[in-house]
DNA sequence: ATCCTACATACGCCATTGACGTATATTAAA
DNA sequence: TTTAATATACGTCAATGGCGTATGTAGGAT
């Protein structure tokens, strides 16, 4: 990883953390509705069972946050809010067990 | 996303689902222990704090992990994973929120 | 030398989740 | 219509995540 790249990332890191002290505006919402995540698993044409595979959940796990009977936690958020973002990077990265 | 490229990773997918099934062989490890992940931070080199703003996690949490009491759930061993593997382009997409 | 701030170790407590199970419903293909 | 794959729905419970507090350490600044 290029030192360039990683000082621009690092700044992005900085600027989280303002957002999330309330120094700054969010460009957008940092996490994935549980509503929306079935139309992210869609978009990148996965089943549950895959999906949950993926991202490694239990895929009744998958099942509860997409009937809104659980919410995912911080990581699961983050994580498909990635892949919904930058599908081919993050699922490569993901799978490349 | 392009469909050719769409259609590789859907059979990466498919494969590890023979992974997991045991029906093949694993590359390597699929999720990171506990114990590599200071290093793995080290390696993106942030913060306990950064860090788990990064990942969406409370700091106490991050903490937790490293320090080997707690195990992190699938989706964050999936994540740092992934971090580890392709930092810029699974960092960028975690960041924008 | 002393203060100060950021960073890290360490752990108690408890609400919420993830995992596991079962039963039913829908869809598509054979 | 039978079959298999996919999805909805929900009960139960151990384990986690979040939250708090206390302590330790390394680095500058004064």
């Amino acid at each position: 990883m290029k030192d360039s790249l990683f000082a621009e990332l690092l700044e992005s890191v900085e600027q989280m953390d303002e957002i999330v002290k309330g120094e700054r505006e969010p460009a957008k919402e940092r996490f994935v509705a549980a509503s929306r995540l079935k139309l992210i698993r869609k978009k990148v044409n996965l089943s549950q069972p895959k999906f949950a595979m993926l991202i490694g959940v239990e895929l009744s796990t998958l099942r509860n946050w997409e009937q809104g009977r659980r919410e995912p936690t911080g990581p699961a958020k983050v994580l498909i809010k990635a892949i919904e973002r930058d599908p081919e990077n993050v699922i490569k990265a993901c799978i490349s067990s």
